[in-house]
DNA sequence: GTCTATACCGTGATAGAC
DNA sequence: GTCTATCACGGTATAGAC
């Protein structure tokens, strides 16, 4: 168990209480979505790894959904990474990209997890990075087909996403994250500047 | 539902029948793993599509993962992509790729939807495209980091796969197949050839 | 020999009693 | 705030109908 409210010394006000009971049950909540996603994992799991009845999980949560929308709340934003010089667009995208999820968020691996086979977390993704991101990104490039450019990056983040922090292959997990962003940097290049692209030097 | 066996003819002999059979189950069975992957699949909901009695779907493929295993048998092999001019591999292999995905494979979309979620079914990928094709891949690439280089081009794959055919984001799906092309290969190349890649250029 | 009806048992979500 | 009861559902086995 992670963390269990059994803890609680017994002068701790029922207020406290019941804000730490809540905190167990959304860390245990988030830690089991994402190692199994949303259908395999239990309110009765997720009841006994925070150390607490089932039901009380819907008491403070309503439903298994509504549980799952506060778990999976996502901190990632790809604006944050646009700013800067045009030339370093993509090394700055892929780092950030990199080093959010090497701090291996559990919301955003929830979501992850479960975004092809729940409708929730694949709107989830949608918003936090596939289409959001590209409308993002797509602002701030130029040339024929920016919108679609812009998917393919975002493609390509969630290629890297999955294979390295759901699927783990090995490859790609043993990787420093610098040897990725060298590697990986050229092919985001290629989509930021088409116009320049490999194929019209060779 | 897409096949009932209620059509079997009475004269029908009853080998034929039961193959009949057979195979309705198995197409129902990928129709609803494909779709909903295979937590949310249930063998009642399978038995009801192929028009047939839940329990027999049990007869005939003993339980549920045997089912989701004969379902979910994969016809895809990058090494069929390889032989040819080393200068259009990337090419070769993204077509591959693409043009076996556009058929849209039951099976193998079946798999790919549950690779998060089921262990089977990442076993199922890991053997067909990734930790396989990356093998495959990596003994016709040279320089540092073969490996990594190959794992990271069934990444872009996989990440293409995934926004095209599952999470159906707008601008990959209306996307032409060769426009994916032109756009993703220059991506893939600078992981065939590292040495030429654009920053050497720029 | 092929399929259907039904039942069993576990599990999960949730509501209501304590 | 905790425990127990309920109710539906899913996977699977079995008995018998055709």
């Amino acid at each position: 168990m992670r963390v269990t409210v059994t803890s609680n010394t017994p002068t701790a006000r029922r207020s406290e209480r019941r804000l730490v009971t809540h905190a167990a049950i959304l860390d245990a909540a988030r830690s089991l979505f994402r190692e199994g996603g949303y259908q395999r994992t239990t309110i009765r799991a997720i009841g006994r790894e925070a150390g607490v009845d089932p039901a009380l999980v819907i008491q403070h949560f309503g439903n298994k959904e509504a549980l799952f929308e506060a778990a999976s709340e996502i901190d990632f934003d790809l604006a944050e990474a646009l700013p800067g010089p045009r030339d370093e667009l993509s090394a700055r995208v892929l780092e950030y990209m990199l080093t959010q999820l090497d701090k291996e968020p559990d919301a955003l691996l929830a979501t992850l997890r479960s975004m092809l086979t729940h409708q929730q977390a694949a709107h989830a993704a949608r918003c936090a990075f596939l289409d959001d991101g590209a409308t993002k990104i797509s602002g701030v490039l130029d040339g024929e087909d920016a919108g679609l450019r812009s998917s393919l990056i975002c493609t390509m983040l969630v290629g890297l996403m999955v294979t390295r922090h759901l699927l783990k292959l090995d490859d790609i997990v043993q990787a420093p994250t610098e040897r990725l962003i060298e590697l990986v940097e050229p092919c985001l290049r290629s989509l930021v500047e088409p116009e320049r692209r490999l194929s019209d030097h060779g």
